[in-house]
DNA sequence: TTAATTCCCACTTATTCAATAGGATTATAG
DNA sequence: CTATAATCCTATTGAATAAGTGGGAATTAA
């Protein structure tokens, strides 16, 4: 008796591909810059995606370049240091429900007045206090075999 | 630095027009039928986009429907037997934020594996656990001025 | 000097969102 | 009985977005 599944309350795969990227990195750290290619490969995500979703994580300082061969990319802190939101954030935007709820609230007619803004203003804080109380430091615990791909 | 936002993780206007319809519908109610060109005339929404959206309302038993001139449509219950959650739903289908959590999850490979499903099934259960918990009786209490529109 | 890599930007394809449109059916009021 | 007001049903549309692909320039290690 559910509606047809549209794209309603779900995050893109750039979200969920940025995580990936990141927890790759934090799980194959040895020091040396790793790859796209090979974070590709291991996450079974194209490059050429990756290399776009990269450059707003970069530029925020979550990792550091290294250009030519032999280059890559490295995390610039201890993996407790990301949350998941720090991370969603910055590759989907706000997870506001709305626009009228969140980091810059676009207003309306009748804020005070709207009961629905309070719905949308709990959602968001329900997300958020998820999103940011998980840090890479716990996906890293709650992997049990390393080896294997995070499909999700 | 935010990312340009998206449309990730956002309630469709569907979701919330259905909200704002069954709300409608409880704080005008007189036993008589309320007709959509009314709702529609107040919230300032297309007559003929709500005509699309209550549909699946009234088959799954919400509201009932009175056709002919003064027809229209009724709450079939009282509004605090009605949550947002059943409300959203019905109308944007499940809540969660990934395929692979939810009312239908999609199996994936490595499902027990995965670090990140860990992550989709709490957001899942944080939204559900606000829009279950509220329902239309809140929603009147917290209009402060009925006859306002609520511009969500 | 070659090969591997990041960097940058344009382009594409399919899908979805958010409506609009037209008309058939049903019931009420006069 | 007839005009009108409403629900019901299905198709179509235009714009935006999602999710990637593609080409090539710049940089660096071996």
């Amino acid at each position: 008796m559910t509606a047809e599944v549209g794209r309603y309350m779900k995050i893109s795969t750039k979200g969920r591909y940025a995580l990936r990227l990141m927890l790759d990195l934090a799980t194959y750290n040895t020091g040396e810059p790793i790859s796209l290619k090979d974070v590709a490969r291991r996450q079974q995500i194209s490059d050429k995606y990756l290399e776009q979703i990269i450059p707003s994580l970069n530029k925020a300082g979550y990792v550091r370049s290294v250009r030519g061969a032999q280059g890559g990319y490295l995390l610039t802190r201890d993996p407790g240091e990301y949350t998941v939101g720090m991370i969603l954030r910055l590759t989907e935007g706000d997870l506001a429900p709305v626009n009228c709820v969140g980091e810059n609230p676009v207003s309306c007619d009748n804020s005070e007045n709207c009961a629905l803004a309070k719905v949308w203003s709990r959602v968001n804080d329900a997300v958020n206090q998820v999103v940011d109380n998980i840090t890479l430091a716990d996906l890293l615990d709650w992997q049990t075999d390393y080896t294997n791909q995070y499909m999700i």
